[in-house]
DNA sequence: TCCTTACTTCGCCATATATCGAAGCATTAT
DNA sequence: ATAATGCTTCGATATATGGCGAAGTAAGGA
């Protein structure tokens, strides 16, 4: 009961729906998805953590960047079931395919350009003028 | 997408998951599905709404009973195949096979007895002693 | 070594949700 | 007609959730 309610949890949300939706593409970097999904970093690193505590997404770190995808065909049939529903139901829906459009457009994109969402306030003053 | 999110947020509860495959074995009355549920009449009509606002359930009213049974065969595809999801998913979880032992045992009960949920806090004293 | 980068975790806030009891609304029983 | 019954709606409350920014962490680059 625990992992199917933790499926049912995981898609409950429009914007994990939308970013399952979105790595059917294949695999995206979390600074790709940022992008994609125009949220802020923490609240799309949480999404992440919760579709992949639910089964529905791999995650792999590689070098600085972490890359999440589908679940494979090795995962349960339970979480490849979810993901079949939810691409059946919504794969159709305007903001899907909407989305579905910039993926391709974000996958051209240079990564120095597009990891601009890091831009970080910085120390400021860590010897003003010497 | 609205519809599929009314269904996936729907599903994001353990009691409607409950009540839903609770109706898996036939159409109920709400005061059933208290006992069944162990939750107070008003929560399980609030439940009940949200699974019907999703065209999980059906709702048949017939004198003063309300019944619920699960969407018939002519609802949407999306809605048949999640309920078949939810089937596949949980339909071995302990929970869900103890209120099936418990569905069987309560289509037993008189009405009389099965609807003491509702005994109400009578209005005290509309003329105590005339 | 120290900084930058990509991401996560933490702390906070606003909103949403699950729950209950009281009150309301039909319908049936007396 | 009046009361009781089955259920829903309302109002209140506690908790859960989604969102952000700041701070923390791990890896790479200068």
């Amino acid at each position: 009961m625990r992992n199917i309610m933790n499926i049912t949890k995981a898609l409950s949300d429009e914007n994990r729906v939308r970013a399952l939706m979105i790595l059917r593409h294949g695999e995206l970097c979390v600074c790709q998805l940022i992008q994609l999904l125009g949220l802020a970093p923490s609240t799309v690193s949480k999404h992440m953590s919760i579709l992949y505590q639910a089964g529905l997404v791999n995650a792999r770190k590689q070098g600085r960047w972490n890359y999440y995808r589908l679940a494979d065909g090795d995962a349960p049939e339970y979480v490849l079931q979810a993901i079949k529903w939810v691409q059946d139901s919504a794969g159709k829906d305007k903001r899907i395919v909407q989305d579905a459009k910039q993926v391709k457009r974000v996958c051209r994109m240079d990564m120095r350009e597009l990891c601009g969402c890091y831009e970080r306030t910085k120390p400021a003053n860590s010897n003003p003028s010497a």
